[in-house]
DNA sequence: CACCGATGTGTACAGTGTGAACATTCGGTT
DNA sequence: AACCGAATGTTCACACTGTACACATCGGTG
């Protein structure tokens, strides 16, 4: 009948895992320190044991969200036939990015929107990061785009979609419907793409992916739907 | 000898002038009622006369930024010769957003990244945006913009430079050496231009306005300098 | 002058993150 | 088996926040 163990097992590893749960809607701001121990079952200063201050936990939990972005990211990659693979790959990335950013507004926010801590985003979030910069890449060693264009173009893309995300979350187009946003979020990632590359690509190229669904990853239980 | 007379005169200009002065360099989490009030001489309560809750308050300083942000748009406009006026205007529209940014950090988070509160991004904030539409507008009118591309090309702008605001204010480019944000600024801008419009600008034309310095408005009082 | 609405004050409360001292348990050494 | 130190969790306390309520004070109008 020993109701709890005075020792949680790995509270570490719980807390990201609550932390996850509650800032999925309600961003950053949701994650309050003396929620999740409660939800724990634990003392409100226990937490204290594996995280400096609010923020490290904040950073962990981040972390966690952009390993999960980076996975959908390399997903979208799959199925794209030769030539314009490159170019689709690139496409891709953007998109998935927008996608999750829907999807996941709460997560993508303490990812990206930190509010006012140093979140990860001082150093690139790296898995993410990867992801698309490896896709310019590719681009460069396909010899469709010069290395002189290459160099910093991840700033123009990531700025795009990111932005993007921006307004579509917090700002104007969040009461957008849904199969608008989805148009210009192609139609945005589109432009910046052939801003970058310097070359305006061609209409039909574009319908290649198309019949994609907006998120090929298996939706983790509640999924919070867009009003 | 009456030291403080009972009524402020205008404690609700004062508090949003207050509040700009407190989110200069912190941002939104920066303004604190207590301080205000404390600062203005006043009750902590007081406040709560003039603004139904903080976000109230939040709101009414964002506007104030707003203002302030497109008059400088407005700013730039000057000077530019007849043919390649209209695309100038555009550019000088993009590049003012992102100078607002980076000189006003605080400020611009108030007015762009309401942080949770349902800002005044939830219907478009009228005056810098209107700059905006005005300048895809003459676009259309001067002949190089097709209306089918015309119609949504804001939010594919205000992205992209919404989103290279996001990256420098909190992102990877935060500790990015100045000049080498300018570039980037710059680039990001043309890029999304020439995405819109479909069309690749060529390089000399970017050279007309790259003497005109980043902010050309007078500045006021002590510039929190970037690092 | 008497009144009244607008404005400012005082007190109080629930909620937050966080620090310091203390309690408990686990793992390794003797 | 007995011990001890390091992890880990608890308890109490504090400063700080936004905000609700009742009361005080002013300026202007009947």
């Amino acid at each position: 009948m020993d109701a709890k163990p005075y020792h949680h097992g790995d509270l570490r590893q719980a807390l990201i895992q609550a932390g996850l749960e509650a800032t999925r809607l309600g961003g950053p701001d949701a994650l309050r320190l003396r929620d999740l121990a409660r939800a724990l079952g634990v003392s409100a200063n226990a937490v204290y044991r594996h995280f400096e201050h609010r923020d490290a936990l904040l950073d962990a939990v981040a972390a966690e969200i952009l390993a999960s972005l980076a996975r959908e990211m390399r997903m979208r990659e799959a199925g794209q036939f030769a030539h314009d693979r490159a170019i689709q790959r690139l496409r891709s990335v953007g998109l998935a990015y927008i996608a999750f950013a829907r999807r996941e507004p709460g997560w993508f926010s303490v990812a990206f929107f930190g509010a006012g801590r140093d979140g990860l985003l001082a150093t690139p979030p790296a898995p993410p990061y990867a992801a698309l910069t490896e896709a310019l890449d590719d681009l460069v060693r396909e010899g469709v785009l010069s290395s002189e264009r290459r160099s910093g173009a991840q700033w123009l893309c990531w700025s795009a979609v990111h932005g993007f995300a921006g307004l579509v979350l917090h700002g104007p187009l969040r009461h957008c419907a849904a199969p608008e946003v989805d148009r210009l979020a192609e139609r945005t990632v589109d432009a910046i793409i052939a801003g970058v590359m310097g070359t305006v690509r061609r209409a039909d190229a574009r319908r290649a992916d198309r019949g994609m669904p907006d998120a090929p990853v298996q939706r983790s239980a509640s999924e919070p739907a867009m009003p």
